[in-house]
RNA sequence: GGCGGC
DNA sequence: GCCGCCAACATA
């Protein structure tokens, strides 16, 4: 394989095989009993490490050298063909004992995640390439003539996002419709089929992938053990299992994470009021309209809830809001079947737990609502006669109205938003708006100041 | 809403 | 008919 330039500070392992697992599968069963346990303490001091490295705020540079000494030091074996299966063993031993509660699966994701991130970037380009074709993801790295001839347009988009365009950094070739993200927000150039996708943003994809496989394994690993294994391994893993979980998993695993608490968090009892104070008209119309209908269609339920999710709505509170008011619709039981599990996921508590940002103003104005949806940006798709009664309701009239249907011909829709926002609040919003988030928080700042 | 499984 | 899983991306 050619390779447009050789790439990076020499690593520490350079060989042409990956010396990392992806866990696809279980382990190769030829094993000491005694080890397993020897093993997954050994890594389990790699995560921890890991753990307390990320409270501590350290910045990447300064993690890529801990991973690289963590594991160093706790993962070595004097015989080099046993390190693989160590790696193997100790993994898929610490998810038996860390898929049994949500929060346990929470943090072994984590600091898996992170663990496989830093070893991936380690990795020599070849194997990099061979563990992505594992994950399915068979990207070729540029070839040195094609880069010559698109270095430019290169340049120019990473310009353009404000990225640091490094003359050294490899660049993948991806089918544009796997990565639709990135085509869709215009980060990455296209040709002929291909986006060019740099490296690091390769990393993610891969991490991504990582991170999806194993938190949905953990789940279905809960299961079986429960179900199956638990009792099958009684006189085998099942003790050594049970022995981690008492001695390890001690009491100060709750608070491991770097920023300790977001910003505000909300109550159920304020969300009217501050719907009606502070939420832009995009939202306050999906608000009025759940709870007039005690309904919803997808298109609103995902906008609005996300949005509530930025506004700092927690995951419980969530719940309840929208069961209170589908409840009165469909029914409790029929919430909890249909709608429930949508809202968790979107709170990046399913599946491959992503924790979804709210939709920009960009992305809201540019869909297309249709009959019986309320989703999508009123000074767009309203017609006239219902904004003017949407921005009299929110107590915009006369000569200031005027002016946002005014911006509304123009087609300049975040504009007309700002300009109710100013109206409203009686200062100027220099910044202007551009995510319904900002117009919220924006708000509440100004309010407090009152 | 789409995709997927039985 | 039952069920699981996905999307996003501002930002001082
Ligand atoms: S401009 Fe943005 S915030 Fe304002 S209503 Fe439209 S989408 Fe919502």
């Amino acid at each position: 394989m050619e390779i447009v330039r050789s790439q990076r500070k020499p690593s520490i392992d350079a060989s042409p095989t990956p010396t990392l697992s992806l866990y696809r599968s279980a382990p190769p069963l030829e094993v000491r009993l005694e080890d397993f346990e020897l093993y997954a303490i050994d890594r389990l001091r790699v995560l921890k490490g890991i753990s307390d490295g990320l409270a501590r705020g350290k910045k990447p540079e300064e993690m890529e050298n801990l991973v690289r000494e963590l594991w160093k030091t706790n993962m070595r074996h004097q015989d080099p063909a046993e390190v693989m299966n160590k790696d193997i063993i100790s993994h898929f031993v610490l998810r038996l004992v860390y898929c049994r509660t949500e929060e346990l699966r929470k943090w072994f994701l984590s600091m898996e995640t992170t663990l496989f991130r830093y070893r991936f970037r380690l990795e020599s380009l070849e194997s990099q390439r061979m563990l992505m074709t594992e994950f399915q993801l068979p990207y070729k790295a540029l070839i040195h003539a094609e880069y010559e001839t698109v270095k430019d347009k290169l340049v120019q988009v990473a310009r353009s996002i404000g990225q640091s365009s490094n003359t050294d950094t490899i660049f993948f070739k991806v089918p544009f419709e796997e990565v639709p993200d990135l085509v869709g927000s215009r980060r990455v150039f296209i040709l002929k089929g291909f986006a060019y996708v740099p490296m690091n943003q390769v990393v993610s994809l891969v991490v991504t992938q990582f991170r999806s496989n194993i938190s949905k394994a953990l789940v279905l690993t809960n299961r079986k053990w429960t179900s199956t294994i638990k009792e099958q391994e009684k006189d085998r893993l099942t003790p050594i299992v049970e022995a981690l979980s008492n001695s390890y998993l001690g009491p100060d695993y709750t608070q491991y994470f770097s920023q300790p608490n977001e910003s505000a968090e909300i109550s159920l009892k304020d969300i009217d009021q501050l719907a009606s104070n502070s939420f832009p008209l995009c939202m306050r119309h999906l608000f009025d309209k759940l709870r007039e209908d005690h309904h919803l269609k997808h298109g609103g339920r995902i906008q609005l809830n996300l949005f509530l999710k930025g506004v700092g709505l927690k995951l419980d509170d969530a719940l309840a809001f929208w069961k209170e008011e589908f409840s009165k619709k469909v029914g409790a039981e029929r919430f909890d079947k249909e709608y429930a599990y949508s809202i968790r996921h979107n709170y990046g508590k399913e599946g491959k737990r992503t924790d979804y940002t709210p939709f920009a103003c960009q992305k809201i104005i540019s869909s297309t609502p249709s009959v019986g949806d309320h989703h999508g940006c009123p000074y767009r798709h309203f017609s006239e006669e219902n904004l003017r009664a949407a921005l009299n309701k929110m107590g915009v009239g006369g000569r200031q109205q005027d002016e946002v249907m005014d911006k509304v011909r123009n087609r300049h829709y975040q504009l007309a938003c700002t300009l109710t926002f100013e109206a409203i609040h009686g200062t100027s919003c220099d910044t202007g708006i551009n995510h319904p988030n900002q117009y919220f928080s924006n708000s509440q700042k100004i309010r407090q100041e009152k």
